[in-house]
DNA sequence: TATGAATGAGAATTCATTCAT
DNA sequence: AATGAATGAATTCTCATTCAT
C-alpha cells in the first residue's frame, strides 16, 4: 500500500503545489487576464500537466474558492466555539471573517468574483451551488449564536437572526473590500487600519442590536421596489439629476 | 458657427449613444466578455466607428464608468444640500447611493467590475484621476456634514469625519452589493428588501456615532500590519487553522 | 445600389475563392489533417478572415459538398434531359458522375468522407440532411427514366426502379472509388482507364435488368441479419476462420 | 526453452487483447478522434505500455488493418477451394467478403477508413507493403479461378482475368459500403436487404461475362485521361454546367 | 516490464485594432 | 466621417510520445 499512498500523496500535493501557484497569479491578473500558460509557468509544469489535475481553467479556479471556503468556515466556527458571549462570539467571527481576507487575501479575491457574478455561466452552476453551501454553514453556526442571544436578553433587536448576521456580514464584507489593496475607489482606504475600521463598524452595528435605539422595521419581504424609472439612457440620466 | 457647432453637438450625441449602448452590453456581459462588435450592433454603427469616439475598448469602459460617478456625485449632493439634521443628510446620501444602483443598475455594474490597476497603460492617466477626483467629491461634502454634526455635539464619536463617511460609505456598499441581483453569494440576500436592509445598517451605525457606547480607538496609520505570517503554502494554512 | 452590389459580389467571390483553397487543401491532406492556418495560406489569407466567412472549419468543409452536390446533380440532370433510350440515359448518368468524379476530384473526396461516416457527429445533422435531400434530386429523375423503361418494356427486371438505381450507383460508386487516385487499396487499379471500367460495369449491370436472365428476388425488407456471430476477439476469429 | 517460450506466448497474447481493444475504439470513433488513452483504458492497460507493443499509434491502426486482411484472405480462399463452377466460386467469394464486413464490422470500418497516403513516414514501409502482398493473395486467386472459366470457355469475355475480378471487386465494395450503417449517403439504403443487394449486382456483372451481349473494349492502359479540364475554380464549373 | 506523470507542439477560434475605400 | 474587411497575436485545450521509477 505505502506505494500507492505515496503516489497518491504527491499527486495531492502538486494538486496543492498548482493551486498555489494559480491563486498567486489569478490574483495579480484577475481571472480573465490570466492565461493558463502563466499559471503554468508560475509552478514551473507545462501547459499541458495543469489539465491532468484540473480539467479547465474554471475547474481550477473554482477549486480554489472551495479550498478557500473550508479553511474560512473552520476559522469562524473556531471562535464561535469558544466560551465567549453572543457579542464577543460575533466580533470574533468577524475578525476571524477579516483575518482571513488578509492571511488568504488571493482566496478572497476569488469570493469576490464570485460576489460580484464574474463566474456564473462559465462555471458549472452546480459546482456554484455546492459553494454556496459550504459557505452557509458559518453562516448558520452564527444565526444560532444570535438567536440564544436574544433569547437571553443579550439583544433587543426585533429582527430575526438570520438578518442580523447579514447586516453584520454585509457591512464586514463592504469595508473589506474597499480596504483591500486593489481597490481603487477611494485612496483615503489606504490610510486607516483596516482591522480596526472592519471591527469598529461590527462593534458599532452590534451596539444597534444590544439596546432598542435604532426604528427597527421588518426587513423581510421586499416590498415594492424603488427601481420605477428604469432607464439605461444617458442623457435622460443626466436631465433627471439636474432639475 | 453654427455649422460647426451643431457638428459638434452631434458629435456629442453620438457618443453618447455609444456610451448608452456600450452601458447596456457591458452589464450584460462583462468587460472581458463584450466585443466592440457587440457594442457596434447595439448602437447600429460599424466597428470601425467606435474608434473615431474612444480609442480604445478600455477608455470607453472607463468613459462609461466616469459618467456614472458623475451622476452618482450629484444625487448626493443634492441630499446634502437639504436643510435636514447631520444624521437625516447622511441617511439622505445612503438612500441616494443605494437609489442610484437600482435607477443606474447597469452602471452599478460598472462600477463593480472596475479594476483599475487592469487599466493602467491602456487608459490616460489624467482619464483616471479624472475620475478620483469625481468620487471624491460627493465624499468631501459628507466629510463637512459630519464635522458640523461633530462640532455641534451632534455626533459624539472621536473618530474623524473622514473616517465616519468611509465607514458609511463601505458598509453601505457592502449592502448594496450582497443584495445585488447578480451576487450568488447567499440566497438568502434574495428575501429581504433592499432597501431596508441597507439604510437599518446606516442607521444601525450612525447611532453609533451618535452615543458613546462602543469604545472607539483611533482607526488610522495602519499601526502593525496584522498580516505576518503572509503564506500561500495551503497545507500550512490547514495546519495554522486547526491547531 | 452599385456600391453595396459591387461589394456583395467581390464578398462572394472572396467566399468562392476560400472554397477553392480549402478544395486543394483538404484534399491534399483530409479533414483531420488539415489545418485552418494551411487554408488561409493557401489563399492568401489570414486564418481570422477565414472565420469571417464559415464560422467553422466543419462549415467550410461542408460547403465543399454543398457546392458540389449542386453541380453534380445539374451534370446528371443534364444527361437525363437528352432524348435518348432509357439505357443510354442511364449510362450518361453514369457517365456524369464519374466526369463529376474526375473534373472535381477534391468535391468527391468530400463525398467519399461523407459515405464513410467520418463526419457524422461533427456537423449538423441539419446540414448532413440537407444535403441528402439535395443528393435525393438526381436519383429521383434516374428513377423515373428507369419506371418508364420498365413500362415501356425495355427492361425486363422485377426489381422496383429504385432499387435499379440503387444498384447502378453503388457499384458505379464502389469503382470510381477503387480507381481514385488516394485508394491505395489495390495498386491494379492504377492499370485500368477508370471510364472505361466504371461503364463497363454499368453497362454490364444494366444488361442484366434488359435481359431476364438472372434470378431475381425481391431485395427489400431486410430479412434476417447474417451477423449470427458477432465477436470482436481476434483470436476467436482467428479459430474460427482456419477450421 | 518453455519459460522463454511462455513470455513469448503472452506476450503474443497481450498485443492481441491490445488488438481487439483498438479495434473497438478505432471503429466507435474514427482514427483522429481515438486518443491512446483511450485504446489504453479499453484494455486496462497503461498508455506507456501500449509503445512497448506498437511503436506508434499509426502502427497500431496499421497492424488492425493487416489482421483484417488476413482474415479477409482466408475466408475467400476457403470459398475459392471448393468444388464448385466458376460463377459459383465467385459468388462464394462475393458472400464471403460481404460476411466478413458483417462479422467482422470493426475490421471493415477500419478498411474503409484507412488511406495509407497519410501514413507514409510513420510506419515502416516493410509493414506497408505486407499489406499490399497480403491484400493481393485473395485477388491473385480469384484471377485463376476467372482465368480457367474463359479457358473452358464459361465466360465469354474479352477482359482479362484481373479486370474481371477488378470489377466484381469494386462494385461489391460499392454495395458493400453504401449499405452500411454509417453510410449517410441515402435512407433508402436503409430498406434493402444488404445480401440480396451486393450478391444481386455480382450476379448481374458475372452475367455479362458468361454472355457476349456487351460490347467490350480493353479497359488497360488508361488511353487519354478524360481529366482535361482539370480547373478548381467553382465559378468557372458553373457556367460550365449550365450550358 | 509496466506505469502514468509530464511534456510541448499544435489546433481551433476570438477579437481589438487598423486602414483602404 | 463612416465603414467593415482583414489581420494576427493570444488563448484554451488536446494528445502522441517519452522517461524516470
Amino acid at each position: 500500500m505505502s506505494i500507492s499512498e505515496r503516489k497518491e500523496r504527491e499527486k495531492e500535493s502538486r494538486r496543492q503545489e498548482i493551486l498555489k501557484a494559480a491563486q498567486r497569479v489569478f490574483f495579480r491578473n484577475g481571472f480573465e487576464k490570466t492565461a493558463m500558460e502563466m499559471v503554468a509557468e508560475e509552478c514551473q509544469l507545462a501547459k499541458g500537466t495543469l489539465y491532468r489535475y484540473f480539467k479547465s481553467k474554471e475547474e481550477l479556479y473554482v477549486s480554489l474558492v472551495q479550498d478557500g471556503i473550508e479553511i474560512l468556515d473552520k476559522m469562524i466556527v473556531r471562535e464561535l466555539q469558544k466560551p465567549l458571549s453572543a457579542e464577543e462570539k460575533l466580533l470574533a467571527a468577524v475578525k476571524a471573517h477579516f483575518d482571513f481576507t488578509q492571511l488568504y487575501h488571493e482566496h478572497f479575491m476569488v469570493f469576490k468574483m464570485i460576489d460580484v457574478g464574474a463566474l456564473s455561466g462559465k462555471v458549472d452552476q452546480e459546482k456554484l451551488d455546492a459553494i454556496q453551501r459550504a459557505r452557509a454553514t458559518a453562516f448558520e453556526r452564527m444565526k444560532n449564536v444570535v438567536a440564544e442571544a436574544i433569547k437571553r436578553g443579550e439583544f433587543k433587536t426585533k429582527h430575526r437572526p438570520q438578518e442580523i448576521v447579514m447586516m453584520l456580514w454585509a457591512s464586514s464584507f463592504g469595508a473589506i473590500m474597499m480596504c483591500g489593496e486593489k481597490c481603487q475607489q477611494f485612496e483615503m482606504f489606504k490610510e486607516v487600519d483596516a482591522e480596526k475600521f472592519v471591527m469598529r463598524i461590527a462593534r458599532g452595528l452590534i451596539e444597534s442590536f444590544k439596546t432598542a435605539n435604532v426604528a427597527e422595521e421588518p426587513l423581510s419581504h421586499r416590498a415594492s421596489p424603488v427601481r420605477t424609472k428604469k432607464t439605461d439612457k444617458v442623457s435622460e440620466v443626466e436631465n433627471e439629476v439636474n432639475i
